[in-house]
DNA sequence: AGTGCCGGGTG
DNA sequence: CACCCGGCACT
């Protein structure tokens, strides 16, 4: 068969495999329609029917001079025939769409992020029945220089969303980009990733996953000696932690990193936990951005969610219940960290309460101004 | 809705 | 600086 014919024979079945899933879409919209008939505006179901009936005819119409153009007549061929082109058909086709020769330029100006690895990985085709989908790994069908799914960080970071509690979060995620929303969600790109240890009384932070796990290995697992060996333990001990490099002069927290290290320094003096991503997994040592929980290709995601995850040198009085409030508000909206570092509220008497609104002029200053009061400090 | 207060604006 | 207030977190 000649690839001009074959590639006759896929349009072919394509469309017929398309005219007949319109046909009977188009007769369900039918039997739905007189089955709402008496509620409804009979104009509107007949308006309705008439369309329906059009549109098959033109599809008619159109399968005919589809036929007429291929040598080929449809009843030459069998039904197993016909299947089987239309496996075919959607083989060929996730595999056209996946190719990176054959792909047209983006066209659509949101492609860049969640179109590029949709098209490559997930092909809702008709015919594909299993309904599973998957890109882990490419079938023997699929063209062999199919690009892996956007396994770069790049592609990945927008939808990275760490998410340790609610994983709710990440299905709305996910959904969203099984669907063609766009995901109005900005983030800055000041983002900087940072490996924070969870050891105990230790918050050393480190700029690479790789330094990070040798800091672990060596000062808290005591295997200085075999620096290659690796048997993934120090995964558990350190977490993620991103921060927007423009604010991070507001950053200074009391957490400073206890234990001495033989790196250097952390590049910012330190980071609440409280700005660390709990939830976040992280990849392998090849210094790879995490990708997102609700990814579908995680690589080597290892959950952090263990003891140490909350420092134990956080002691501030608000419980949980701010911690859990302080992660949301770094989850979904533009990081700012003074949020994440304001101070308990204070408990004691106001001068608006003991005063009142009416006595406003006897009211510290601080409490004039809208400022924390300094009459009743606790 | 009320309260506390941070961040930022104004003079 | 003093002073004020928008707006947010929290109750």
């Amino acid at each position: 068969m000649t690839f001009a014919a074959f590639q006759q024979e896929e349009l072919k079945s394509d469309l017929n495999q398309k005219l007949s899933d319109q046909h009977f879409f188009l007769l369900a919209m039918k039997e739905e329609d007189s089955k709402t008939a008496d509620t409804k505006k009979p104009s509107r179901v007949h308006e309705h029917e008439k369309e329906s009936t059009r549109s098959i005819c033109l599809l008619e119409q159109k399968r005919k001079v589809v036929s007429s153009n291929i040598d080929v007549p449809p009843a030459r061929k069998s039904l197993e025939e016909l299947d089987m082109d239309k496996v075919t058909a959607a083989m060929v086709l996730t595999s056209l769409s996946t190719s990176p020769l054959v792909r047209s330029p983006p066209v659509r100006p949101n492609e860049s992020l969640n179109g590029s690895w949709k098209e490559g990985g997930f092909v809702p085709s008709s015919t594909s029945s299993s309904g599973y989908w998957s890109w882990s790994a490419p079938s023997d069908q699929s063209n062999p220089s199919t690009p892996s799914p956007p396994l770069s960080a790049d592609s990945f970071k927008p939808f990275r969303l760490p998410s340790q509690t609610d994983d709710g979060i990440d299905e709305a995620e996910t959904s969203s980009l099984l669907f063609d929303e766009p995901i109005p969600r900005k983030r800055k790109n000041s983002m900087k990733v940072m490996f924070k240890c969870l050891w105990k009384n230790c918050g050393k932070v480190l700029s690479t996953a790789v330094g990070i796990q040798k800091h672990i290995r060596t000062i808290h697992l005591g295997r200085a000696g075999e620096s290659d060996y690796s048997d993934g333990e120090e995964d558990f001990y350190y977490t993620e932690i991103r921060l927007n490099t423009d604010s991070v002069a507001d950053g200074l927290s009391s957490l400073s990193p206890v234990s001495p290290s033989l790196a250097s320094p952390p590049p910012f003096p330190s980071q609440d936990v409280s700005k660390s991503d709990l939830s976040c997994a992280k990849t392998d040592v090849k210094g790879m951005t995490p990708l997102s929980r609700s990814a579908p290709t995680n690589l080597y995601l290892v959950h952090s969610d263990h003891a140490y995850q909350i420092s134990p040198t956080h002691t501030r009085p608000a419980g949980s219940g701010e911690q859990k409030q302080q992660i949301q508000t770094v989850l979904s909206s533009p990081p700012r960290l003074s949020v994440g570092l304001r101070k308990p509220r204070g408990e004691g008497k106001k001068c608006r309460k003991v005063y009142g609104m009416e006595n406003r002029d006897m009211w510290c200053t601080a409490c004039r101004w809208k400022k924390a009061c300094q009459r009743f400090i606790d």
